[in-house]
This record gives C-alpha cells, structure tokens and sequence, in this order.
DNA sequence: CCCTCATATAGATGAACTTCGATGACTGAC
DNA sequence: GTCAGTCATCGAAGTTCATCTATATGAGGG
C-alpha cells in the first residue's frame, strides 16, 4: 500500500488524489501529540493539573487533591501516575508524602505543539492556485 | 461532602486542607477541557486536523483522507464527526464530496485554554500569600 | 519491633473507544 | 428512471479506560 510509505513519514499528502502541502504534523509527531493529549482528555486529570499549579508553593501532595476531586485516593494517585508519565507533572518523596508539581515549560511546550498542528490559519483563505 | 460544594464551582482549595489558591479552571471548564483534548487524544485525528488544514484551500474532502491515514472510509468518517462534534472542524456539502475545513480561531483559542490551565508557571515560584 | 499513616499496586468490573463490513441516503450523469 | 459514486449510519468485535475494594510498600514514632 502505498500509504504505507505516507505513515513512514516519506510521503505528503502532495502524492494523494489531489494533495497539496505536506501536513505540519508526521505521523510520528501525530502519536505523541496524540499521547499528550490523552493525559489530559479526563476531567479529573485536568482539574488535578490546575489544582497542583494553583496549589501554595505549585505544589501538592496526595491528600490535597483527593477531596477537591472526590475521588478515592488509589483513583487519584492513578491520574497522577498518567500525569507525570506525560511528562506534565514531576514526582517528589518527602517524608511520608508525595508532592507533585507542574513540569516548568511542559504545558507551555503543549500550547506550542497545538498551535503547530494549525500552522496558517489566516481568517481569510489564501487565494490558493491549484 | 464539602467537595461537592467545590465541585459546583462555590469552593477553592483555600478551603482544603493545606489549601492556598483557587484553581485556575473550575470543574466546568475542566470539563468542557477535557472534552476537547479527548477529540485530539487519537493519533488518526491529530493526523486528519493537521492534513486538513495544511491541504489545498485549507480544506478535504474524505476521499482525500482515508489513504493518508490508512483506515478505512467509515472510520475516517467516524473521526472526522468527533472532531466536528468538538468544534475543530466544520462540515460543508458540495455536490457528491463533503468537505472539511478547520474553524479558524478554534485551535489557537484551545492553546490559550492550556496556557490558562498553568497560568503563572514561572521558573521561581511567585511569592504566594495564602 | 510494632503500629500508624500516606501512598502505590493488584485485581475486578462496567463503560467507552476504535475499527471493521454491510447497508442506507443522497448526488450527478446517462 | 436507473446507475455509479461519495459519504454517513448501524451493529459487532476486540481493546482500552476509569473506578472501586483490598492489599502491599515504606516511612516515622512509640
């Protein structure tokens, strides 16, 4: 198939029925931006990801965030698991506790991940020529 | 519960146990988060948003994207709908094709989503005052 | 050494997701 | 009117996910 070739990344979309410019994105980006996207596609991982940014120091540790969630503390320590293995947050024991805290540029490198997937996005379409 | 009351968006985490500031999204808008990076949390539809917006006229019909991605028509079908359901795209019949088109703006307004999920992550931390 | 507390892991369960083939709906051409 | 082409919907199969209870791990204190 020779869309095989496209899912290597050797083929743009300027080989397909009527392609034009290759897409901002290659598949291999496309999984991790996916990946990222997926610790961040529950409720509970978002509000957990603003709670320990909020938080007093931007940090939290486990029983801060089980009752503002509402959720067991085995469920909450699940998402975080996610969270960190996302590369969003970043792990510490100290004593008894585990404190979390925000990855410094990681969300910021996601915003910027997003606003690559949309390269040029002008109001007004380009007057293309085909 | 108390953190039902935090889950209606009426308490902070000030009111938690060791609590210090509001959470920069409520549980609403963690939602309403969520819900969006759900759409972009497949690698198939990080694939098709960017091939999309980077095709001719910023706009594809599906016949110009089930090769590129390698699935077949009712399953690109399928993602396409999540991601107009999601706002990402929009739908526009034209004779026998049906074409898809990036919502301006609706990208660059989810990077500004995420940046305000982590609004003030500074590589020192602010001098909170609880 | 034992007990308590904070957290992680394991196992189970029900729901949601991805994908497909088959089929239906609609358009344009003959 | 009929036929071919494009796309959406339906139903099914297999996988992944979120959540729970129960239990293990590991640190501090007596």
């Amino acid at each position: 198939m020779f869309f095989d070739a496209w899912q290597d990344g050797r083929m743009t979309t300027t080989d397909a029925c009527c392609g034009s410019v290759a897409p901002a994105v290659d598949v291999a980006a496309a999984r991790d931006l996916a990946r990222t996207f997926k610790a961040l596609a529950d409720p509970t991982r978002v509000q957990l990801l603003s709670i320990v940014t909020a938080h007093e120091g931007h940090e939290a540790c486990v029983c801060d965030l089980t009752e503002p969630v509402g959720l067991s503390q085995p469920t909450v320590s699940h998402h975080l698991k996610i969270l960190v293995e996302a590369g969003l947050l970043e792990r510490e024991q100290r004593g008894r506790w585990a404190y979390y805290r925000a990855v410094p540029g990681a969300v910021a490198e996601l915003a910027d991940s997003v606003a690559t997937l949309v390269p040029a996005l002008m109001p007004e379409p380009a007057p293309a020529s085909a």
